[in-house]
DNA sequence: CTTCGATGAGACAAAGATGTCTCACATGGG
DNA sequence: CCCATGTGAGACATCTTTGTCTCATCGAAG
C-alpha cells in the first residue's frame, strides 16, 4: 500500500521519480513530460498520477530543492566557527543538490512577475544574513553587498554544476573551485 | 529600399528587432514569436519575414552576442597593461551586452549534445588564454584552472545582469561587483 | 497621381505537448 | 485461487505555438 505523504514524508516512488526528473531537467530544462517519464522508467500516465501536471512537477521539484538547501544551511552551522569555515561547510553540504539548484535558479527566471515560492525568500535571508554577519565580524569585505554575495553564491554553484556536467571542470574540484573563488578571488595575493 | 546585408552589415530594422528580442528573451527566455514581435512593435508576419523561424532568430541572436563579445574582447586589449586592468576593461566593455550574454549562456545549456556555434570556442579560447597568461605572469593564482575562471566569468556576468534586472543590485555597481569578486573574492584581506 | 514594396492583421493547417480516459496486465495480499 | 490496486500502453480531444498564406493598407519613389 502506497500512500501520498504529507509534508516531508513521501513515498519512495515519488522521491525517486523526482530525483530522476531533477537529473534530466538539470540537463535539459525543456524536457517533455514524456521524456521525464521515460527517464524515470515509468509511463506518462503514471507520472500524471503522481503529479497533476507539469506545473505540479516543477513545484514539487522546487519544494525538494528548497528542502535540501535549507537542510544544507542547517548542516553548515553557519554561525559556529569562522565565516570562512561556515562557507566551506555550506558549499560542501550543497554539492549534492547543486544540479537541482541550478535548474531551479534558472527556472525562477521564467516566472517573470509571478509569485515566488516564499521559501526562497527565507533561504535568501539566511544566506544574506550570513554574509552580513561575516562583514560585521570583519571577515568579509564590506564593499560587496550581502545581496550580491548571495546572488554570486547561487550563480557560482550553478556554474560549477554546469561546468562539471560539461566536463570542463573535474567533479572532485567542485567545492574547492567555488569556495576559493568566492572567498579569495582570482588575484594572487601577496602573502602566498 | 531596404536590403538584407551579408555578414556584419544589417538593416537598421533587423538590428533593432534583434535588440528588443534580446531584451525580452533575457527576461523571459520562453517568449513566443508573437510576444517577440509585439515587443519589437511589429507584426508576427513581419518577424517571420526577417527570420525564417524561431531557430533562425536565436541563431541570429547568438551571432549578435558573439560579435559583441568578441568586440568587447578586442576593446579590452587584454594583453596590454596588467591582467587586472585588462579584466576591468573587459567587464566594462561587456556590460552593455551582459543581458544578451546571460540569455545565450543559459540557452546553450538547452542544446544538449547538438553542435555548438564555433564562435563560442574561439571566444572561450581567448578568455581562457587571458587567464593562463595572467597565471604565467604571477598575477593570477594557479590553483584555479583557466577553464574554471572562464566559466566563472560568464556565470558572474550573467548573475550580475540578472541581479540588476531584479533590482537586487544597483545597476551602477555592475562592473565593480563583478570585477572585485572575481579578482579579490569576499574575504577581507589583511592589507586593506 | 500611380506604382511598387513592405507591413499588419488575420485565417489556416500542421506539429507538438498536455491532460484525460480506457483497457489489458501483473503482482501481491487475502 | 481470487481480487484489488497500481501500472504501461495507447487512443483521444484540446491547447499552444509555429509557419504559411492572403488581403487590405500605407508610404515613398517615380
Amino acid at each position: 500500500m502506497s500512500h501520498m505523504g504529507y509534508g516531508r514524508l513521501m513515498t519512495l516512488d515519488r522521491e525517486q521519480v523526482l530525483r530522476s526528473a531533477a537529473a534530466l531537467l538539470t540537463r535539459k530544462s525543456t524536457a517533455t513530460m514524456d521524456e521525464v517519464a521515460k527517464a524515470a522508467g515509468i509511463g506518462r500516465a503514471t507520472l500524471h498520477r503522481h503529479f497533476a501536471g507539469r506545473d505540479a512537477l516543477v513545484k514539487a521539484l522546487e519544494n525538494l530543492g528548497l528542502q535540501e538547501f535549507e537542510a544544507a544551511l542547517d548542516a553548515a552551522r553557519l554561525d559556529e566557527d569562522t565565516s570562512e569555515e561556515g562557507l566551506r561547510r555550506l558549499i560542501a553540504a550543497v554539492e549534492p543538490s547543486a544540479g537541482l539548484m541550478s535548474f531551479l535558479v534558472n527556472e525562477n527566471q521564467l516566472f517573470e512577475g509571478d509569485e515566488v515560492n516564499e521559501g526562497w525568500n527565507r533561504a535568501d535571508a539566511r544566506v544574506s544574513a550570513f554574509f552580513r554577519r561575516g562583514q560585521e565580524r570583519g571577515e568579509f569585505r564590506i564593499d560587496l553587498t550581502p545581496a550580491w554575495l548571495t546572488e554570486a553564491l547561487y550563480g557560482l554553484v550553478g556554474t560549477g554544476a554546469w561546468s562539471i556536467q560539461t566536463g570542463r571542470v573535474a567533479a572532485q574540484d567542485f567545492q574547492y573551485m567555488i569556495v576559493e573563488l568566492l572567498l579569495g578571488g582570482a588575484r594572487r595575493s601577496v602573502e602566498q
